[in-house]
DNA sequence: AGTTTCCGACCGACCGGACGGTCGGGACCA
DNA sequence: TGGTCCCGACCGTCCGGTCGGTCGGAAACT
C-alpha cells in the first residue's frame, strides 16, 4: 500500500493551495498579493514562503492537482463504462459534476494559463490533450462499432463542442439551483449524445 | 444619414484598443504594462494617457465594443430568421462565426471580468443576459409552437449548454484548420438543435 | 500675406506606492 | 542542539499615472 503519511507541512500546503485557488478565482492571479493569501490563511508572508518557493509555484500546484484528478477521473470513468457510447456519456456526466463541484479551481485553470511559465504551459497542454484523448478514443470506438451513425462533423470537433458545453458550467452553475450537478450532467449527456445514435 | 465623420483621435483610439486587446489576450490585462501597449502602438505612455483616462478605461472600451456588436448581431440574426427554430440555429451559427473571427477580443471579455470595477461588471452582466434572452425567447417560441418536442432539460440550461459549446471556440479554433468558421457554425447548430425536433 | 494665437498630439523624466521576495531572529519540539 | 514553524522589518523593482514642456499646423486677426 502506498499510504503516504501526510505530514503536517503537506496539510498546510493543501490548505494554502485551497485558499489561494478561491482567492485567485475571485480576484485573478496577478491581482492577488501574497500578503492577501497569507492573511486569508492566517499566516505571515514569510511563512508562506516557508511552504512555497514562489507565487508561481502556488499556481503550478493548483494546475497539477486539477490535471491529476481530471485524468484519474477520466480513466476511471472509461474503465467502468460497459460500452463506448456509455463511456462518452459518462465522461460528459462525470465532467459536469466535477466542474460544478470545483468551479473556483476550474476557473483558475481555464483563465490563468498565460501566467504559467512557457515550459509548464506546454506540459499542461499535453496533459489536457491526454484528457481529450479519452473522449476521442471512446467516440472513435463507438463510431467504428456503429457505422450507421452519421456524425455531421469531425470527431475532434464534436469532442471540443462537448467539452465547451461541459466546461462552461464553471461560469454559470449556481449550487443552490434547480438541478444537482448529477442531474445536470445526465441531461447534458443525453442531449449531446443524441447525435451519436441513429 | 448618421454618417459620423470619425476624427483622427477616434481612429487612434480604435487602433489602440485593437492592439491592446491583442496583447491582453496573450499576456493578460494585469500582466500587460501601459508601456508595452504604447510601444506596440508606436506611442509613448503619456500619449496613451492623452487618449485614455486610465488603463481600466481601455478594458472597459473593449468590453463595451464587443457587447454592442454581439447584441446587434443577435438582434439582426433573430429578425432575419423565418421561424423560431431557424432563429436558434442562426444564433448558434452566427455566434460561432463571430467567436472564431474575434478570438482575442472574446478571450479578454471572458477571462478578465474580475478586472472590471463592480459597477461596470454588473452592467456587463445585464447586457450578457440580454444577449442570452435572444436565445431563450426564440427557444420559448419554438417550444410553444411545437409542444410535441420533449427537451430533457430546462430551456435556460439548454441555452447555457449551447453558449458553452459555442463560446468555447475562442479557446481551440485555429484559423487555418479543416473547417471555415461558417462550416463549423452550421455543423454545431445542426448537432445542438437535433434535440429541438421530434 | 504675414503674424500672432491656440490647441491637439506628442514625449522624457519623474513620483508614490505596491508587490514579490529575503533576512535575521524568536519559539517550540524532539 | 538541530530542525520546523513562524514573523516584523526591510529591499529592489516595476508600474500606473503625472508634470512640464516641445512641435506643427490650423484658425484668427491685421
Amino acid at each position: 500500500m502506498t499510504e503516504t503519511a501526510l505530514s503536517r507541512a503537506d496539510l498546510q500546503r493543501a490548505r494554502v493551495t485551497s485558499v489561494s485557488a478561491e482567492i485567485f478565482s475571485r480576484r485573478g492571479f496577478r491581482a492577488t498579493s501574497m500578503n492577501e493569501i497569507a492573511a486569508a490563511v492566517g499566516l505571515s508572508k514569510p511563512t508562506l514562503y516557508h511552504y512555497f518557493r514562489s507565487k508561481e509555484e502556488l499556481l503550478v500546484r493548483i494546475y497539477s492537482d486539477v490535471l491529476d484528478e481530471s485524468l484519474a477521473l477520466g480513466q476511471r470513468t472509461v474503465a467502468a463504462a460497459p460500452t463506448p457510447l456509455d463511456a462518452v456519456r459518462d465522461l460528459i456526466t462525470s465532467r459536469v459534476v466535477y466542474t460544478c463541484e470545483h468551479q473556483a479551481l476550474l476557473k483558475v485553470c481555464f483563465e490563468e494559463e498565460h501566467e504559467l511559465p512557457p515550459e509548464l504551459a506546454e506540459q499542461v497542454l499535453r496533459r489536457r490533450r491526454a484528457f481529450e484523448q479519452f473522449f476521442v478514443a471512446a467516440l472513435g470506438r463507438h463510431l467504428a462499432e456503429h457505422p450507421e451513425v452519421r456524425l455531421p462533423m469531425a470527431p475532434k470537433v464534436y469532442v471540443n463542442m462537448c467539452l465547451g458545453a461541459v466546461n462552461w458550467c464553471y461560469k454559470w452553475y449556481r449550487p443552490g439551483g434547480a438541478n444537482t450537478p448529477t442531474e445536470l450532467g445526465r441531461q447534458m449527456a443525453a442531449t449531446l449524445t443524441a447525435a451519436l445514435t441513429a
